[in-house]
DNA sequence: GATGAGAATGAACGCTGGTTCATTCCGAGC
DNA sequence: GCTCGGAATGAACCAGCGTTCATTCTCATC
């Protein structure tokens, strides 16, 4: 059974209107979000500049700050945006009570965490440009932090789930450490060696990894 | 048997002398490639200057356009500086003669991947401050492909002799691409939440997985 | 001790980028 | 169709940063 489809945003530029007009506010700090994301990809986080930022939006030099406090309110909900979204997804996963089997919740997982929308390059980009920065600024380390514990608390309950259904005397809390930042690696490497790293071969890496955890003797 | 001892640097600021005094290039460059290390720790790779650097270092403002050709080399010879210094370390120990076991080769580079001069929390600050600009600036993003190649080549290597050694039917390319990535992965961990992520949890989980992949049925 | 080559300094310069705000103009409500 | 609140604009402002270079000072050599 594939997992029940997550509904996430595509990161591509919209058609430019040339026209003045006044949208809502959360429409307009949407549009910005998502240009900051682009720029992120393409500039990197060092060199991201609000009139860079406003022109791939197709807007005004002033409005950045018209719709936040700041450039660093921009960055900040950018982030928010990004963490956000793959929890959402996440918990759509493992609270699904369609799932019959833990096992069954586990390869949905492994799925949504390899799929198209979340190995997006623009989306990974901005990913680890903010872990990147984030042990020296409180504001990103926090939320970055927030949203792992919020995922790894999920991992670890599945896990606790897949080690039960299958007779198994795992430590939950460690496997999960280590399922976690066998997931991050790959990203990683996805994100700088694409050429490599495919979306199929992580699966298959992740794969070896769990059948090793869980089907070790 | 424990690794021998490979020689790495500390990055701690040295004591600073009032007086102007002439060194060697080579030394000045070095001085001043550690005080951006830990500006880079402490300020994040996007808020470094020139004035902190030098500040940093007990220098003036002018001497890092007198030792490097500006700012962004002072940068890339920093990268440089993290990334041959983690190769040279890996080599040391992978072409160690002195190792009768291929076994007892990768616990050396289980060892020292997690030794606390390579995860000293400087060091890794810098790692990832880099990883997260490189795929928006070919320069790094050269380097730290070249660096990661030259680790995956080692890696390779080494799961190959093991899995000869035990007589485990494995496939070198993919076992070592998952390694690495949980490497990578429990280093992000270290990083960002070392209150739950220590350095022996690290090497346990590293070690829960070696023992998944080769002694699993 | 004197001397010169050049290492080191730090003030000054020019540019870049975030922020501000006077002005423009959209569009909901009457 | 008119009007007015306020969304959007973009030029101007200013702080901060990288870079330069005239000047100062060190030390190897004689």
């Amino acid at each position: 059974m594939p997992a029940r489809r997550v509904p996430t945003s595509t990161v591509s530029k919209p058609i430019p209107s040339k026209k003045r007009q006044i949208l809502p506010r959360a429409v307009r700090r949407e549009q910005l979000i998502l240009a900051t994301m682009r720029c992120i990809a393409r500039l990197g986080l060092s060199s991201v500049t609000l009139s860079q930022v406003t022109k791939e939006a197709g807007l005004s030099q002033g409005i950045a700050n018209l719709h936040f406090a700041g450039k660093e309110d921009l960055l900040v909900e950018t982030l928010r945006f990004v963490t956000g979204e793959y929890n959402r997804g996440q918990v759509q996963i493992l609270e699904d009570p369609a799932f019959g089997l833990a096992s069954e919740r586990l390869a949905a997982l492994v799925a949504f965490q390899f799929s198209r929308s979340v190995t997006e390059e623009t989306k990974m980009a901005v990913w680890f440009a903010f872990y990147g920065e984030a042990k020296s600024r409180p504001t990103y380390k926090t939320i970055c932090a927030q949203a792992d514990a919020r995922a790894a608390r999920l991992v670890r309950q599945l896990f606790a789930d897949v080690a039960q259904e299958l007779g198994r005397p795992i430590d939950p809390v460690m496997v999960a450490e280590g399922y976690i930042a066998l997931i991050d690696g790959l990203w990683l490497s996805l994100l700088l060696a694409p050429k490599k790293m495919t979306r199929a071969k992580a699966k298959r890496v992740a794969w070896t990894h769990l059948n090793g955890i869980f089907l070790s003797l």
